[in-house]
DNA sequence: GCTCTATCTGAACAATGTATAGATAATAGA
DNA sequence: TCTATTATCTATACATTGTTCAGATAGAGC
């Protein structure tokens, strides 16, 4: 009597605890090709070679094995974000300015050649819960780099101060509102220059340092 | 023999033309309590008391009827904004600048009180083409009162005019960015105020009449 | 070698979107 | 009033999905 149900070589099925990430990483492949409401959980599973079960061996649910993708998404942004700052490593005014437009320009991109990462981190389906996202927020590496773009463009007098405790508030509103609009079809895609553009002008940016009364 | 295999009498279940509308009802205000992603074609079909196939006769696919049900989710967003702004009918600057906040305002209620419509039409769900989108942008009625609002507080000296030509995509974004952000959860419920306020500061709207040189 | 635990499979279930064939109701014409 | 036509809806079926559960296999420790 044959005792093996299993057809085939198992051993490769066998992730040896990596399937967790095994999954996250072709959840995220299928997602940027297809975008989040054409994924199923039994298609990733397909993918990586293993019974559509294996997968609740590390998710509780499909939800989660999102969110795991999601969470893997802000860091990616956050990655972009820090090469996009680290090309004007200078002191100077002009290269603060030059880090605050290449903060907001690096997440407009992100948005626009990753349109199905944009909408899963900022959708329904990436359904952390406030709690988490809120240590997201003030724990995240893009949230300091605002910070610290902000803080520099203060510092060296090239931004209205007035407006400083409104910086980060606000220039992630404008960014992110402009990008989701544009993205998803409301606004075309030339006016986020123009919306870059009204954005320093209106916090005293682009005339560099603000007058004094 | 019995000629009939319908159990009950079938008269109510034939709506003369109008079941495509009872299908946008039901399905938005089941949308309004759970959230497009948990709604089933099956389930709004049952709710108008009619089978799943009768759905497809006036929709090609379930995509279609979200998409309707965002259409009419647009319009409701307007009549809200126009109902904020018709409190301050007058043609002082002070009105002005009080319908650009009733505007902001607006919107950000109702994405905060109606989460799931506001998902649903900036969302993955609601597919309109891009043509659509434009046309409903360039054709809205929130985007005309946007435009007046901005207009009038330009010829009432209540902004900055250098600002004018960055007026409706920067207010939008900001508007829609800080009402997305925080509707997922990104930031504190508390910040759209301060962002608000930041918005108008920024624009050269709370000081009043702005300063010729 | 043998046992134990982590890891994965197979089969099953209910729910879903959707297609197709056919039945019923309303309507128009005789 | 009867009949034929068309609009409208139902019943049924199918593939796919998320999810559960019992059990089989693999690797690790004794």
């Amino acid at each position: 009597m044959v005792t093996s149900t299993l057809g085939r070589d198992q051993r490769a099925n066998y992730h040896h605890g990596n399937l967790e990430q095994a999954l996250i990483t072709a959840a995220t492949a299928m997602i940027r090709e297809s975008g989040v409401e054409h994924i199923s959980l039994r298609g990733v599973a397909a993918q990586v070679g293993v019974s559509p079960s294996a997968a609740y061996h590390y998710f509780p649910d499909k939800d989660a094995l999102l969110s795991g993708v999601g969470r893997t998404l802000f860091d990616l942004l956050a990655d972009r974000q820090e090469i996009a700052v680290s090309v004007f490593p200078g002191t100077s005014a002009a290269d603060a300015r030059a880090r605050f437009r290449a903060l907001g320009r690096s997440y407009f991109d992100w948005g626009k050649n990753e349109a199905n990462f944009f909408r899963l981190m900022f959708g329904v389906f990436c359904c952390l819960t406030p709690e988490a996202r809120e240590l997201e927020r003030s724990e995240s590496r893009a949230w300091r780099l605002l910070e610290k773009s902000l803080n520099d463009l203060e510092l060296t007098g090239a931004m209205n101060p007035a407006l400083r405790p409104y910086g980060e508030i606000l220039a992630w509103s404008v960014v992110h509102g402009a990008t989701s609009l544009i993205v998803e079809g409301h606004l075309p895609d030339a006016s986020f220059e123009a919306i870059l553009d009204g954005l320093e002008l209106s916090l005293g940016i682009v005339h560099g340092v603000v007058k004094k009364k």
